[in-house]
DNA sequence: TGATATAATGGAAGCGCTTCCATTTGGAAC
DNA sequence: GTTCCAAATGGAAGCGCTTCCATTATATCA
């Protein structure tokens, strides 16, 4: 059926053992009989089978990213990153989406125990200790992007920073009312990323003596639509916010939906910030932070592919900058 | 290092065979052995390798994804499809992003050819006849998903159905001038769709008595900034149109743009339609044509399993309805 | 020219499974 | 207690590689 190593082989009147030299490009051939093993691989047309490579080699070429595909609108510009570096490894790249927490449960109990990969990149999902102490058994690496353990590699940015960056900007715009609308702080998922603007935003508020009103954090399921809700609470409020602070540009479209609504624009009648700067963030001249979601992909693929070739590497934390994008919806 | 089967086998007091046996749900073991080796499985925490499961199958249990990502937007809700199906069978995803043609072309050549997988699906890129030639022989099942051949499967919608739609919709409206903005129509990826609902968009002109005027058809590589700068042609012309069509939703926001930085509105100035019905056209409230993406990716990832469990199964064309989403661009 | 070191080569073993075939076991029927 | 058949079981072979070790070819030196 397929060409195997033994076809080859006789084809150019060697034995396997050089054919597979040849393969791996081992300096202990003669070029005569290279070129021979050559032609017979070319007349052949054969190519190895990398099942029976990585059963030989006991690796499985393979790295596993486990990610919220879609709960997270930014997360393709993370993928890309990844599938970028991967590519120019010997690597294979499989992908796991997590919508459910039962899926999650399933990947973070099966995927690093399967001896299907050879290592794991998780985005924004954060593991528990119990599934980190789970993992350090296998001894199979897992770094975590977007999310954080302090035993593992990890690619985050300063969310902590974007929060303070973002609400500092609307008090340097004058503003005193500030909210800020977010997904919940406690989630099932556990995303940390608002609760980590939360305290920017709580931070920046203190440095700039202006109290922190309750009723100026709303949150809700991450999404436009319970974002514009959480904006017509805050609207009728008695004494409603002149800004407000999104914890993603996701929200950050709600929040415009709901002023639209209630015939106000911004940043005239409320300034809004959102985070993440997506695609239409430009369009839609919504001022934004940014972050390298690129750049965290190819980090995290980076940072893994080092602890597969040495398993003995500590963990390392590598914190991404991120950059205010002032645009007409804070600064008119 | 690893615990193997035959690990399990000893602890349970069994053989090899019997060990497979109750892995694979052989009805010819006797209850009693079964427990003991499921206890064994169980005291050793025991998983059996894929590789060499897959290595003694011949089966690689894996299949593979071509695709633009990044090029299409709507493309990781496909991607979604493809996972949710794929995840619901023994088969891991594989998946390869293509960005420039060397890179397609490279994974064109390889990907079927290089034992990796047992099937591969193809996302919006067409293949030609020597490369359909070339994967017939290996024997790998392909499928193409928003693309044609005739010797393939696919999954495609009625594009020229949907530029029709378009179009139609616009005339009923009462437009006469309408353009229609789209990707070059011969490109390097050979991408269709723009093609595709260029004919709809002809046939609905021509079926409605409009003669079509060249000047109103612009294209040019896709994007938000390119179809901005084809609008402002369009609007230069002595007599602009009252109408656009644009090929994508992204290019749609593109034409907006370009209305803003005139001053102009949608729907009173010029009315415009996308296509495609991508998550913020609705925030935008912009008409447009959507079409069915997770769904061709699940049926995708079907046709190709379908094709996986036997190979004598003949080609099958699918082709997704479309549907008009008619929103304030275009009827105020 | 022969002895010896070195480079090149062949191929068995092993990776961890599945499966087939031979063998054993357990009962049913007498 | 036998006989016989079906069910249950053990384990060798084989999947297609890599690698190690033994062997052979080639080169070097005296």
């Amino acid at each position: 059926m397929a060409v195997t190593i033994y076809d080859v082989a006789k084809r150019a009147g060697v034995g396997i053992g050089t054919v597979s030299r040849v393969l791996n490009g081992s300096p202990q051939v003669r070029d005569e009989t290279r070129q021979r093993v050559l032609a017979a691989i070319e007349e052949l047309n054969y190519r190895p089978s990398p099942i029976a490579q990585r059963l030989s080699l006991r690796k499985t070429l393979t790295i596993a990213v486990i990610a919220p595909f879609f709960t997270r609108p930014a997360f393709v510009e993370r993928l890309r990153g990844v599938e970028a570096t991967i590519a120019e490894s010997e690597y294979d790249l499989i992908v796991y989406n997590v919508e459910t927490t039962d899926k999650r449960d399933a990947c973070f109990h099966e995927v690093p125990l399967g001896h299907k990969v050879d290592g794991v990149l998780i985005i924004s999902l954060s593991p528990g200790d119990d599934d980190v102490a789970r993992w350090q058994e296998t001894g199979v690496p897992v770094v975590l992007v977007d999310a954080y353990h302090p035993a593992l590699s990890c690619v985050v940015v300063d969310d902590v920073a974007g929060g303070y960056m973002a609400t500092r900007h609307l008090i340097e715009l004058g503003h005193r009312r500030i909210a800020y609308i977010s997904d919940p702080l406690v989630n099932p998922f556990n995303f940390t990323s608002s609760r980590d603007r939360y305290t920017g935003y709580r931070q920046a508020l203190a440095d700039h003596d202006i109290p922190f009103r309750p009723a100026y954090h709303q949150q809700g399921e991450h999404g436009r639509a319970q974002a514009r809700l959480l904006t017509h609470n805050l609207l009728n409020l008695d004494d409603p916010p002149t800004a407000i602070f999104a914890a993603s540009d996701t929200q950050a479209l709600g929040v415009m939906e709901a002023l639209r609504e209630r015939g106000l624009r911004a940043p005239d009648d409320v300034a809004v910030i959102g985070y993440d700067d997506i695609e239409v963030a430009e369009y839609l001249e919504l001022s934004t932070v940014r972050q390298p979601f690129f750049k965290s992909g190819t980090l995290g693929v980076e940072l893994l592919l080092k602890h597969i070739d040495d398993p003995q590497q500590p963990p390392q934390h590598v914190e991404l900058p991120v950059e205010l994008i002032a645009r007409r919806t804070t600064v008119g």
